[in-house]
DNA sequence: TCAATTTATTAAACCAGTTTAATGAATTTG
DNA sequence: CAAATTCATTAAACTGGTTTAATAAATTGA
């Protein structure tokens, strides 16, 4: 749990005794690769950290794809649409290699943060860091060119071109497997 | 104050005394159609509440608009961004009509989220908000085709086409101005 | 209120990405 | 390790949006 530990002191300062009592309210959970974490129709119960591996938050309609992220590690996750309304989600959460996650449901979170003021803070900034982290994204996504996204792809995740599969990194930029080659053709011939 | 007020209780209790002496924080400003609130370059000090009005979040970059977002009545916005890591901004924060909007500073709010467990529990909470509202953006965006993207902005939206003119909405679906001309004319034939 | 400016529409030529389908490469699994 | 499946590339025909430019409509402001 070192990452963790390490991860929450970098947001701000925590008592010893707080953060080790924390740390007991997570569990670990090791997932093959293809296994879910969450599914449709299903309500997200935990708040999850990615201690190893990778996830893909994504949605499956009419045999469709739709990639909204790509979780690696160190970061923390969960679909925040289904977690905060406690509504059934709509989409997946799935494991794209093999994965160790930390899992803490959502009461026991809650708790957490009532009773402590710097647990709480801590939550404030970690939703802090998430919002600017998917606003980033926005931003990316907001690029009008698919050739001008792509690049920016390449250079912000390079990693994920090793570990995830082209047709989800397609699915991600919003075009088709078919048009993600002929981008890349185009790009190697100049 | 009272919309202000009655938003911070919306997410959480907050004692009397503690939100009367937190509102004293807050200037009034009101805006003329046009004026700028931030713009590129400069770093965003303030988190700001929109009491009355439309702002836009947006990019030029090359004569050429990009719009992140439209803040509309009640809601907190500014530029994550550079707020957070109080580096310059790429971004204008411009009103669309007449607006009137609360600033508070950065340094203020910090020291109230530190000073009351209550603010700091809001701060999380409203961060939260903002979180799960852009996450629901990045959820419409990534829908493949510009009809139904278009479509699904004036179902969830649809005062922005009352307030906002047709070459910004063109920029923050994605095309342009000509694309969502032709796209309406096609709509309208069926 | 009229002139100046900004915004919206239309047309025409063009192009990047889509769809469908076929082939080949790579990965998974019994 | 071979067979089965999944994944990536290519081709061809098509389509929806782009660019550029011209015109019309609406808004602004002197």
């Amino acid at each position: 749990m070192e990452n963790l530990k390490t991860k929450i002191l970098s947001y701000t300062k925590v008592d010893m005794d707080v953060l080790e009592r924390e740390m007991k309210k997570y569990t670990r959970i090791t997932l093959r690769k293809g296994d879910t974490l969450l599914e449709p129709g299903h309500v997200a119960a935990h708040m999850y950290y990615l201690e190893k591996g990778c996830i893909s938050y994504h949605k499956e309609e009419e045999g469709e794809i739709k990639v909204l992220e790509f979780y690696t590690e160190d970061v923390y996750f969960t679909d925040l649409l289904s977690y905060v309304n406690q509504t059934p989600s709509k989409y997946y959460l799935k494991a794209l290699e093999a994965c160790v996650v930390l899992a803490v449901d959502k009461q026991r979170l809650e708790r957490s943060f009532a009773n402590s003021h710097q647990l709480e803070r801590f939550g404030r900034l970690s939703m802090q860091e998430g919002f600017t982290k998917l606003l980033s994204r926005v931003e990316r996504m907001s690029i009008r060119s698919n050739e001008e996204r792509y690049l920016r792809l390449v250079e912000k995740r390079p990693d994920l071109f090793q570990r995830v599969p082209n047709y989800l990194i397609a699915s991600y930029l919003g075009i088709t497997p078919v048009g993600l080659s002929k981008l890349r053709k185009r790009l190697s011939k100049v």
